[in-house]
RNA sequence: GGAGGAAUAGCGAAGUGGUCAAACGCGGCAGACUGUAAAUCUGUUCCUUAGGGUUCCAUAGUUCAAAUCUAUGUUCCUCCA
């Protein structure tokens, strides 16, 4: 299958430039860029599908180039929404530096960075070299501009497509860049990017976003209690990240698979039949996290993820010993034990709970396990006594979130 | 610069002097049923030493009593120039 078909197949593309741009990816050896604006020190889950897109460019004969917006990020991508609150340039900084290492690490590509073309730029020469090519009315036009009318745009927003226009003109000129890749709500971006190369010097440039991936309820993916999943594993674990695509929905799984892996077409169309005739395995979901995790944190993370997800939700945890415990769960969110505590404060102090209104709430419904048996006695004492070979205590919250603490 | 309007819990939105810790919807969390899924049903969603305490943009006031009235300020929106 050719990559464009795949592509298509996978449901990676959604806005497309030009029906050209289809027989030049399939014929590949094209320079193209994907960017991201530096508004936190890692990526998160929605980076990577976009990124793996490149990935997918690359083995087809392309060749990436990642941009982290040095510039762009100081000035802040409109969003649908509302204004940005601005973050400081050390904060930009810091976090460029990041996500450089970061996506270095995981997808090798090339990276620059567009505060190396734009500080010099002064607002004269903006507005002279730039400006020029933009009409008010066609910004206007733009989705994003549109739909911040109501609720009002500065002109620090307003100008950002044109920053990240001259952006893909610089790639052009100096790297011979002539496509843009990125998720849909970039596409007015691209074509403004694309408008500002054909009024400029005359060339034809290309550019194809991919659609927002969603859960079946329209909200975005990748989003867990409110934190984003993040690619950095301190931040997400590798066992966090098991657990969260192993309770993906199961009828977007298989979307996921299409999605977040680099399986062909026959292997997950294998998967799929297994998963619809038999659900509760859920062999998708398996298989899903074991591509992501593997490619992002290696096979060593994978099994040790598996390993502790198969102990935790398996029972077999209690055959276990303390030491083994201790051992195999490094990736669960640590309790901290000291002396003799009632259960309410270790929930507090640890913030599983909020408040203790919260805490005892939580106990008497019981919502709250230790070491597998259910307490809803408010004033249970946690210590010694309390642990696994006086020195264990598994705390559960709810169905899924463990906490493990240890007794010294 | 001028004229109007708006600001209420994570979000949306009722409430226009006491019966208001503030209806309702969404979202969140938990319980039941399941498969660590979805759907559904139930409970809960400011803090608490369970007596109460602190809230409705901010500050100052009127009143026995203020989310609700007054003044000033802040922010946002609409229209006019």
């Amino acid at each position: 299958m050719n990559i464009y078909d795949d592509l298509l197949w996978r449901g990676l593309i959604k806005d497309f430039s030009d029906p050209e741009l289809k027989d030049k990816l399939n014929a590949g050896g094209m320079t193209f860029y994907i960017g991201t604006d530096p508004t936190g020190d890692s990526m998160h889950i929605g980076h990577f599908s976009s990124f793996l897109i490149a990935t997918r460019l690359k083995k087809a004969g392309h060749n990436p180039i990642l941009l982290i917006g040095g510039a762009t990020g100081l000035i802040g991508d409109p969003k649908p929404s509302t204004e940005r609150p601005m973050i400081t340039k050390e904060e930009v900084n810091h976090n460029v530096k990041c996500l450089s290492e970061q996506a270095k690490n995981i997808f090798g590509f090339e990276i620059v960075n567009n505060w190396e073309w734009s500080k010099d730029i002064n607002f004269i020469d903006f507005l002279r070299d730039y400006g020029k090519y933009f009409s008010v009315n066609y910004m206007l036009d733009k989705d994003v501009v549109k739909r911040r009318i109501d609720e009002g745009i500065t002109y620090t927003e307003f100008s950002y497509m044109i920053m990240q226009a001259l952006d893909f003109l610089w790639l052009y000129e100096h790297k011979n860049c002539t496509m843009q890749v990125a998720g849909q709500d970039q596409w007015g971006n691209i074509t403004a990017g694309i408008e500002l190369i054909r009024k400029k010097i005359g060339k034809t440039a290309y550019g194809f976003t991919m659609p927002l991936i969603t859960k079946s309820d329209g909200v975005k993916f990748g989003k867990t209690e409110g934190n984003a999943i993040w690619l950095d594993k301190e931040k997400t674990t590798p066992y966090e990240m098991y657990q969260f695509f192993i309770n993906s929905e199961d009828s977007m799984v298989i979307d996921y698979l299409k999605k977040f892996t680099f399986l062909s077409r026959e292997e997950i169309e294998n998967i799929e039949k297994k998963h619809i005739e038999k659900p509760e395995e859920r062999l998708a979901h398996k298989t899903l996290a074991k591509e992501v995790i593997t490619f992002l944190h290696g096979k060593d993370e994978y099994d040790n993820a598996l390993k502790i997800s198969e102990a935790l939700f398996s029972d077999k945890i209690w055959e276990l010993s303390s030491t083994d415990i201790i051992n195999n769960l490094k990736d669960i969110q640590k309790l901290e034990i000291d002396g003799s505590k009632t259960i309410i404060d270790v929930l507090i102090d640890n913030s599983i709970c909020s408040s203790k209104r919260d805490a005892r709430e939580m106990v008497l419904n019981g919502a709250i396990s230790i070491n597998n048996k259910k307490v809803t006695d408010v004033t249970y004492i946690i210590d010694k006594n309390s642990a696994i070979d006086g020195t264990v205590i598994l705390l559960k919250k709810g169905k899924k979130n463990y906490y493990l603490g240890i007794c010294k």
